[in-house]
DNA sequence: GCGGATCAC
DNA sequence: TATGGTGATCCGC
């Protein structure tokens, strides 16, 4: 009967032109879609797409059929059951998150333009005659698009240019926006190269109460001397730069900085004006209560635009209504095909047929097609962790840090002698242990030498048994510059956003860097990603909560100078951003020094390994980390976020904001072919048709998903019952039990201590960064105090956070 | 458990 | 000339 829609007279539909895409509305289809099927007709590949168009035709045959052997009895009745499962799911909605996904705007493209500016107004895409990753909003006028072979684009564009892809350029501007995605989330997740989702919730609680010295961001000095910025891709975008709110929030300061509001969209915008004036690239982003809303909404305004759902049910319902199927990820050609054939094609039609889906389609699909009609999505984003029980694994992983770490040490011209190795086990038990080497040291092999030493003695430590990781870090601090000099005299930047710290300054950080690696996560792993952190005065950039893109570094006067100052307190002592003291020196390593020393008396007093705590860092620390997860079957691929007790306080994370990027990179693997992937949305439908998206039990049964526990975020530590809780930032004994209250203090205390690692302790610095406080001794707001202790004595321990 | 189908990037 | 490569999930066998 009705063979479905398009497969007349042998015009295969899975081959048309698929402009579910950006910059692709308004094209002349017929033309495109002739050119496509005639260069295509009579090649193995069409005569393949037949075969397949054909298989697919039959099953829809085959449900139309079973459709209509269907009772109205056996349609109410599963009407009645659906309608039960409708209310418990709506029922369990959860909008108290804040859920971000971004995306690179036509990022390979993008990239390439921007560093050969010939390409900018030329229709151009990136890949080879065999098949293109990706093509500019100028050949998108064309109908060339990604995944078509190139020798097609060029029949369609003639003047196309075809620039071959080179991923490693591609990976390294995907670093430079995950330090900044890690610093509104450092648990966010990387979807690909050029995309991921951010849980902004955390970071606007703490945003909120942050002064707008926090949330000025000021224009990049041009590194690549680009004449204008984001210059590429779309002279007929909506707007050129992010810096055009929709909303009136905006406020220009003089000298082209920008103050950004504490709501999400304005976040959200700051997230972007940083990338751009980093990459000089632009970005989209869509603001949801959840995941798959959120992906949605950030194909809404693209290129360079935001869009958001707000958190209420009528809005996300509303948003729906007239959302066509296709748009939603994890519903591709063949099920949108499939759902055509019963008049389904958008998601309300989704809902008024439920009762139908829920007979024809297997549990999995109906039970992903009903939360779509609802608008649900994943709402928390943590990573599940495969530990990683193998020695050699381990002892290979670690060289992987110590690899990256070299390659850090070295573009920075430092050398190291204390290697501190941090291991978290699989009961999430956190260890430091450290060795403090006769000489400093800056490659790989001489820092694995000391990392697999202290590795070894934990592995035999446990032996027989196998020590089981989940997270492995390794640090150098106690720097020396490299070329030897005396550390001349330098005084803390403060610095600055973004950007300005670059290499180019020559700057020479100061304590420890660092990197680390969640084991084994969601995609496999990558080299290991590192990140620079450095604790002590780091500036946020930006952003104090999370980590800053951009490690704090000290800097020569010379480079300091650079930023006129404010004013500048006694050139002679330093702040110590731990005690907040005032240090008498302006020798870096006598400084330094005096941080450790802060630092490492933050431990706490377990017994030797977990410690947890303290807020970490103790010193230095941060490692970064870089996770990979691995999806539980049935899970969203989508990671939850958070959800996990583990621990021992949720606390920790914020501190670990403040310390620094912790960024977790999933690493990408080289793709061969196009972008970078992380396993991601199920799919549906199989063969009888069904597949399956995220079961929703287990979704709710996450313990997130109980709308009793979604406000607490910190969670009891296992031993901690009844014990009374300890702020880690302050170390005040906290007299509650209540999380809430706790969990607020604690904020309180990260954000006030974030004031004071802003307040530059020395001389010049930037001017309108830095905050108006200059030095709080120690106390902090509410309840107590920020200033951590220096108590302990000895160097190691020290904390850190992982994310969680 | 395997292979095929589907989906995403 | 020529239509990717990879990982993940689901389903049926």
């Amino acid at each position: 009967m009705e063979s479905t829609s398009a497969d007349g007279g042998g015009f295969l539909s899975r081959m048309a032109l698929n402009d579910n895409k950006a910059g692709m509305e308004g094209l002349d289809r017929e033309r495109i879609n002739k050119i496509i099927i005639e260069s295509s007709k009579g090649s193995r590949f069409y005569e393949n797409e037949a075969k397949k168009e054909l298989q697919v035709n039959q099953r829809i045959e085959k449900m139309t059929l079973q459709r209509a052997q269907i009772t109205e009895q056996q349609l109410q009745k599963a009407h009645t059951q659906v309608e039960k499962m409708v209310n418990e799911l709506d029922m369990s909605r959860d909008l108290s998150r804040l859920i971000v996904h971004v995306d690179m705007d036509a990022f390979y493209a993008a990239v390439e333009m921007r560093d050969c500016p010939e390409l900018k107004d030329k229709p151009m895409a990136v890949g080879s005659m065999s098949m293109l990753s990706t093509s500019n909003y100028h050949a998108r006028k064309f109908g060339v698009r990604a995944a078509m072979p190139g020798f097609i684009a060029k029949k369609l564009c003639p003047n196309l240019v075809i620039v071959p892809c080179n991923f490693d350029k591609y990976r390294a501007v995907s670093n430079e926006i995950r330090k900044i995605f890690a610093a509104y989330d450092p648990n966010f997740m990387p979807m690909s190269l050029d995309e991921a989702y951010l849980d902004f919730t955390d970071h606007l609680e703490q945003r909120i109460s942050w002064p707008e010295s926090l949330r000025t961001h000021f224009p990049q000095e041009s590194e690549p001397c680009v004449e204008n910025l984001s210059p590429l891709l779309f002279e007929d975008s909506p707007s050129s730069t992010p810096s055009l709110p929709p909303s009136g929030e905006k406020v220009e300061s003089g000298g082209g900085s920008e103050v950004f509001g504490t709501c999400v969209e304005e976040a959200v915008r700051e997230m972007r004006f940083r990338i751009e004036q980093k990459t000089t690239l632009t970005a989209s982003a869509g603001i949801a209560p959840n995941t798959m809303i959120a992906k949605v909404c950030s194909d809404k305004n693209k290129p360079n635009g935001q869009y958001r759902v707000p958190s209420n049910r009528e809005a996300v319902m509303d948003f729906i209504q007239t959302l066509p199927v296709r748009k939603v990820s994890g519903i591709g050609k063949v099920s949108e095909k499939m759902l055509s054939s019963l008049g389904i094609t958008t998601c309300a039609h989704l809902g008024q047929q439920m009762a139908l889906l829920s007979l024809m389609f297997s549990e999995t699909a109906w039970h992903h097609f009903m939360r779509i009609s609802l608008g649900l999505g994943s709402t928390h984003m943590e990573r599940t962790f495969r530990e990683m029980s193998v020695a050699e694994e381990q002892l290979s992983l670690c060289r992987e840090l110590c690899e990256d770490l070299a390659a850090d040490m070295k573009k920075e011209g430092l050398r190291g002698k204390t290697i501190t190795l941090k291991l978290k086990n699989v009961k999430f038990e956190v260890k430091s242990r450290a060795c403090t080497l006769p000489c400093a040291v800056a490659t790989t092999d001489e820092i694995f030498a000391a990392a697999k030493d202290l590795l070894k003695t934990e592995i035999e430590n446990v032996s027989p048994q196998q020590l089981q990781l989940r997270l492995m870090g390794v640090r150098i601090s106690t720097f020396v510059s490299a070329d030897d000099k005396k550390p001349q005299q330098k005084s803390i930047v403060g610095f600055l956003q973004q950007g300005s710290s670059g290499p180019s300054h020559g700057i020479v950080p100061n304590s420890v860097k660092e990197t680390a690696s969640h084991l084994p996560m969601e995609r496999p792993p990558p080299a290991g990603s590192h990140i620079l952190e450095q604790l002590p005065q780091k500036v946020p950039n930006g952003n104090p909560s999370i980590t800053r893109e951009e490690p704090v570094r000290v800097a020569p006067p010379e480079a300091s100078a650079s930023t006129s100052g404010a004013a500048a307190p006694d050139p002679e002592t330093l702040t110590c951003p731990v005690c907040f003291g005032e240090v008498r020196t302006t020798d870096l390593q006598v400084f330094n020094r005096h941080i450790d020393l802060c630092l490492s008396g933050v431990a706490t007093e377990t017994p030797t390994d977990t410690d947890s705590e303290s807020d970490g860092d103790g010193g230095p620390k941060g490692f970064t980390v870089i996770d990979e997860g691995v999806p539980e079957k049935g899970e969203d691929k989508e990671r939850q976020k958070r959800s996990n007790p583990e621990d021992a306080l949720s606390a920790f994370k914020t501190c670990d904001a403040l310390r620094g990027p912790s960024v977790t990179r999933a690493e990408d693997t080289g793709d061969p072919g196009a972008k970078e992937r992380r396993s991601g949305d199920k799919p549906l439908l199989d063969h009888h048709g069904s597949r399956r998206v995220h079961s929703p039990q287990r979704a709710s049964s996450s313990h997130r998903g109980d709308p009793a526990t979604q406000s607490s975020r910190l969670e009891a530590p296992p031993g901690h019952e009844g014990s009374t809780l300890i702020c880690p930032v302050c170390q005040v004994p906290q007299n509650t039990h209540d999380l809430t209250v706790f969990n607020h203090h604690v904020d309180l205390c990260l954000n006030q201590e974030v004031l004071h690692m802003l307040a530059p302790p020395s001389s010049s610095s930037s001017s309108t960064m830095r905050p108006p406080v200059t030095a709080k001794r120690g106390r902090g707001p509410p309840a107590s105090p920020p200033a951590k202790k220096a108590k302990g004595r000895g160097s190691q321990n020290t904390i850190d956070k992982f994310f969680m």
